[in-house]
DNA sequence: AGCACGCCGACT
DNA sequence: GTCGGCGTGCTC
């Protein structure tokens, strides 16, 4: 007798999937996207269904049988099954993998997809006969039962706690027949209503709003607005209207901007349930935001990248806020950009997606140009002021301290005379980028990165930002024995020390990884910065986003040069965006803002083109220059990287497969990656890069197989496809 | 990724 | 003579 069997994948990096004979009884519940649980190897895993065959031509009785059937339904809608199998395929990464990436890590382990019923209280038939002066001489019970009576819904653990009735009263209600314990699935909330009107919205906004509702479908909008423009105001108004018709919204933000203040600005608005997905829930929290927004109870989901698999039965719309941002690429593992997957899951549901940022990233305006994109501007600030003037300051010549000129530490005592706050901008930290021999010229090295370890003079340590590895701070030099070990180049703390000795009558504030170590902590500071005036807020990105501070007057950004001097082609657009994002900082209150930018480099074209004609005309530039070279958004690339004890082999490896590839695929390298030697291995690199995105991929297919029939046990390799870092 | 099996140094 | 180091190979 021929039984039937299925295919499954397991939550491993593994590029096969696993057949296993079932029951007839169990393979009519067996449904795609279901989880089971089988035998693997030695130990029992979860993994999911990706296929049915109903009879298997005599195979099926030497393959296993699953040990248990773990869901009633699949776990995973069509379209986020289907976008799963777009993405493994896309970005070349195991299908099983990728699948349960998409999942609560709790689901992996076994547990259920079920919301889990509550356990409320109700009053009995005996207890709706009873008399309240019955229960004269125990209050509590007598409050208790009030309460029941007042909640035919019953009454929940939650709202027993805040009218402070303990499982104490409740039980001896119970004892008396009054009350009685039931398990309930609680219902879905409402999910409309506003809880505060919308603000008025200016002719630009509107239409903005009013383009994206009147589509019905797939339509993706690139809303490019500078800072102050008010484009949270349009994703609201269009989540008000789309919540109206019963359509749930989902919104993803850059990791360092989903602050408690921009999930309040949604739960001030709305009364629906807003649930709030980022690194810091814990899987249990994770699984039970899962559970509520499958189950439907949700009407938005505001979330970091890894959101975008959150499963809304009744999406109506995706915004993708700061699109721009480097965070929405995963850098390692399953390699997936969510921005671009956000478009293709838009494109599964039918729904329209909004990309909204102040300086979109090349690729969104090339998009844009070429007509697949709808560009929606907003060009007024909302505040009426002017857009703050970038000035470039040249620093030939200047006498500088630790960086900053003199003429620009001039200006920020105008300022701070003038009881206004400042904002300095380095994004190194640390004391030191570089600890160097006076002496020999040796440089301090991380023992296992090829790169040089960052001093960190308060902690006492160098500490390498690549790989983590602290050490304590050498007395001498390696190479010479030298004791006149000096740091070269500068980080926040650094500049810190400098400026506090210069202003010390003036608060300084910083605000980098080192000096806040959790959102408590940036809360708190924020508080301060908001509460005095004047002062010098100095710091990286962490500064740059998403803050707003009204007495901020004067940004200085003091480096902008290593940018120019940067490898990487994405160096300069990354640069330009985070310039025009720590510009959008100063002047949003009653004073205008100046912004100076410090360069040696101050007639370097694409700057002026900066500086003077703003962030577009800067990035129509830059496209002319990517479109000379082929680079993408023209050309589109993938990464291939091996990894292992011996460089050499590494890219020996990587040099035999860029062997024979097709004409139309141009190979750079094989070669040593930029970073040679991380966490204690060598990298090797070998990039490849097409006008076609069909030859790209049709390419990769053939080299993914050879990659593992050729490959060595000692090498590790992968591919990254659109890297975003080539480091 | 686990968890095996499989061949070379410091212990009772 | 063993215990265990982690190199490499497989999991329907």
């Amino acid at each position: 007798m021929p039984s039937p069997c299925i295919q499954v994948v397991v939550a491993l990096p593994l590029w096969h999937a696993f057949d296993y004979r079932v029951t007839p009884a169990e393979y009519a519940r067996l449904h795609i996207g279901m989880r089971v649980r089988v035998p693997f190897g030695r130990r029992l895993v979860t993994a999911l269904v990706t296929a049915l065959h109903a009879s298997s031509d005599g195979v099926a009785h030497d393959r296993r049988a699953i040990d248990a059937i773990l869901d009633d339904e699949a776990v995973l809608t069509p379209s986020l099954l289907e976008l799963a199998h777009f993405a493994a395929d896309y970005y070349r990464h195991p299908l099983g993998d990728v699948l349960f990436q998409t999942l609560p890590v709790l689901l992996r382990q076994g547990d259920s997809a079920q919301i889990p019923p509550e356990l409320r209280w109700y009053e009995t038939a005996l207890g709706r006969l009873g008399q309240p002066e019955l229960l004269r001489t125990a209050p509590r019970q007598r409050r208790a039962w009030q309460a029941l009576r007042e909640e035919p819904e019953g009454l929940s653990p939650q709202l027993a706690q805040v009218l402070d009735i303990t499982m104490r009263d409740l039980r001896a209600l119970e004892k008396r027949g009054y009350a009685e314990q039931k398990e309930i699935i609680p219902a879905a909330p409402p999910l409309c209503g506003l809880a505060e009107s919308a603000l008025p919205a200016s002719a630009e906004q509107a239409h903005a709003r009013d383009s994206v509702l009147a589509d019905s479908g797939f339509q993706v909008s690139l809303l490019m607005g500078v800072t102050g423009s008010g484009k949270t105001e349009v994703y609201l108004q269009i989540i008000e209207h789309l919540l109206e018709r019963g359509r749930q919204a989902l919104v993803l933000v850059p990791e360092i901007s989903l602050t408690p203040q921009t999930l309040q600005r949604f739960r001030q608005r709305f009364l629906c349930p807003v649930l709030a997905l980022h690194s810091g829930l814990s899987d249990r929290e994770r699984l039970r935001a899962w559970q509520q927004a499958r189950a439907g109870h949700v009407g938005i989901v505001v979330g970091t990248r890894s959101a975008l698999f959150t499963p809304l039965p009744r999406l109506g719309v995706i915004i993708v806020d700061e699109e721009h941002d480097p965070s929405f690429k995963q850098g390692e593992g399953f390699r997936y950009h969510a921005r671009d997957l956000a478009v293709v899951r838009a494109r599964l549901e039918q729904i329209p997606i909004v990309l909204g940022s102040a300086t979109p990233a090349l690729e969104s305006l090339h998009n844009a140009e070429r007509g697949r994109y709808r560009l929606l501007r907003l060009q007024q600030r909302s505040n009426r002021h002017p857009p703050p003037a970038l000035h470039l300051l040249d620093l030939r010549h200047q006498t500088l301290h630790e960086g900053v000129a003199e003429s620009v530490l001039a200006r920020l005592q105008q300022h701070l005379d003038a009881a206004h706050q400042v904002l300095v901008f380095l994004n190194r930290r640390g004391y030191a980028p570089v600890l160097l021999c006076h002496d020999c010229g040796w440089r301090l090295p991380c023992p296992r990165c090829s790169t040089t370890p960052v001093w960190h003079r308060r902690l006492g340590r160098v500490i390498c930002h690549h790989c983590g590895i602290r050490q304590p701070l050498p007395q001498r030099c390696a190479a010479c024995g030298s004791q006149d070990l000096r740091p070269l180049g500068i980080g926040t703390e650094k500049l810190q020390e400098m400026l506090a000795q210069r202003f010390p009558h003036y608060p300084l504030w910083r605000i980098d990884r080192d000096s806040i170590r959790s959102p408590r902590e940036l809360e708190h500071t924020l508080q301060s910065i908001h509460r005095h005036e004047p002062g010098i807020l100095l710091g990286t990105q962490m500064l740059a986003k998403g803050h707003h501070f009204a007495a901020v007057t004067l940004v200085v950004i003091v480096d902008i040069d290593a940018a120019l001097f940067a490898s990487d082609f994405r160096a300069l657009e990354r640069c330009a965006q985070l310039v025009i994002q720590v510009a959008g900082r100063a002047g949003r209150g009653d004073h205008p803002g100046e912004v100076l930018l410090q360069t040696h480099c101050s007639d370097h074209p694409l700057l002026q083109t900066l500086v003077s004609a703003g962030y577009e005309s800067f990035a129509a530039a830059l496209l002319d220059e990517r479109a000379a070279m082929g680079l993408p958004p023209f050309g589109h690339q993938a990464l291939l990287i091996a990894q292992g004890r011996d460089g050499e082999q590494a890219q020996a490896y990587l040099a035999a497969l860029a062997q024979d590839l097709p004409a139309a695929i141009a190979p750079f390298g094989a070669m040593p990656a930029p970073i040679e030697r991380k966490a204690g291995d060598f990298r090797a690199h070998l990039l490849l890069q097409s006008p076609s995105r069909q030859a790209l991929h049709a390419a990769l297919t053939t080299l993914q197989q050879r990659m593992h029939e050729v490959r060595p046990g000692q090498l590790r390799c992968w591919i990254d496809v659109d890297p975003q870092d080539l480091s």
